[in-house]
DNA sequence: GCATCGATTACG
DNA sequence: GTAATCGATGCA
């Protein structure tokens, strides 16, 4: 079994590599009720980094809801969106900097909303620090080539005007 | 209290 | 292209 990552290897404040380094890294579901265990690799992610960074929920301030950004790295910030969808991101950053990225896609799930349901994630998670008694956490596994990643805009967040929604802080994994 | 807005998905 | 669906937010 891989190696299991430590909260406090997301202190990092370049949350935009971060998001490149857990590219292909393992997803780990533990539910000690029905002792399942899901283990799939991250293909998709997106890096939202900071106050100043429009697309990131963060830049409108410290909310009841955006807390948890500005909290110590490593813990689990899951919220709803469009009203049916959970969305799974991972807090990076020195504590007080708000910054955290978006989980979009795993080998054999395509899109942000259809792994959280896969994987039952729910707001239960949010907060909660990922590590394996929180039944969600992550574990190592080598890097995926750089010619396999590619780096686009980031989806879904052209309000936040060109400069920020046009940066490449989006990484996909071109399995094939 | 009430109106507006989504880090999406599925279907036509 | 657009409907579904609801918590967070901002304003009164």
């Amino acid at each position: 079994m891989a190696r299991i990552l430590k909260p406090a290897e997301f202190t990092s404040a370049d949350t935009v590599r971060l998001a490149r380094e857990l590219i292909g890294k393992q997803l780990v579901r533990t539910d000690t009720a029905t002792r399942i265990v899901q283990r799939l690799r991250i293909i998709e992610t997106e890096a939202y980094d900071g106050p100043e960074d429009l697309a990131c929920h963060a830049s409108k301030g410290r909310t009841t809801r955006t807390e948890v950004m500005f909290g110590p790295a490593g813990h689990w910030y899951v919220y709803l969106i469009y009203g049916m969808h959970q969305m799974l991101n991972l807090v990076t950053g020195p504590q007080d900097y708000p910054a955290a990225i978006l989980i979009r896609g795993l080998e054999s799930v395509s899109g942000p909303g259809r792994l959280t349901k896969r994987l039952g994630i729910g707001k239960e998670l949010n907060s909660l620090p990922a590590k394996r008694q929180s039944g969600l956490h992550l574990e190592d596994a080598p890097r995926v080539d750089d010619a396999l990643v590619k780096a686009t805009p980031r989806i879904g967040i052209d309000y936040a005007g060109p400069d920020w929604s046009q940066r490449p802080y989006r990484f996909v994994a071109d399995l094939a």
